[in-house]
DNA sequence: TTCAATCGTTCAGAACTAGTGAACTATTGA
DNA sequence: TCAATAGTTCACTAGTTCTGAACGATTGAA
């Protein structure tokens, strides 16, 4: 089989304001960029879930999200998928916006 | 006829961040946001219309949506609804948020 | 090599949400 | 009283989200 499905990841300018918030207006997803910004390292989707009981799929459809909008950079290392934030991208995109609502109390 | 349909508001512990965010997810809504920031005063539902192409009922739609996730304020005065950016209780329940988002070039 | 386990994606269907025209309510002014 | 204006509500359609089931790729062990 010589199809491989490519993980997209939107250029810098791509980046949209629009996207970036409609990616983090949803808690799960809020969540687990929080918990990928903790964590200076890479996390694997499953490690970085918020709670066990949502569903492999939607999980997966969470992460597709955040990396279409930008906010997360995705690497397959073997059998998983190691997720880090796009820090430098969104902070030179649009300054402090991720501190800023990173900063609120959960 | 004595019913009257309230325009309910979010108090100022209820507004969410998750809700706020989605709310300034849409292009045409932050637009509105936008333009009630630039003038002081109110702006009536059909003044703060960010393009003339939209229809009513859509236009109607996305103010309820602003005004429940606790993004604005309305009045009716006489025929029409004034709308104002609840700034104050944003502030204060998330400091620089608006000013941040709003801040990016449109 | 083969087999099973792990991690995640894709697919399809159900449930929900958003945009729109038409019909409606409420206020104002002639 | 009648028409005009500003918004809302309703019903319909179109698109999105959540989920289980099936699938694909990698790894490790027998």
């Amino acid at each position: 089989m010589f199809f491989m499905a490519q993980l997209f990841h939107p250029s810098r300018e791509d980046i949209t304001l629009a996207g970036v918030l409609a990616a983090l207006a949803d808690p799960l997803r809020l969540r687990i960029v929080r918990s990928l910004m903790e964590r200076k390292d890479c996390m694997s989707c499953t490690e970085a879930a918020p709670c066990p009981g949502i569903a492999k799929s939607t999980l997966s459809n969470h992460f597709r999200v955040l990396r279409e909008a930008g906010l997360i950079h995705t690497t397959k290392q073997g059998v998983e998928h190691r997720n880090v934030v796009r820090e430098a991208d969104l902070n030179a995109r649009f300054p402090k916006l991720l501190k800023t609502i990173l900063g609120y109390a959960e």
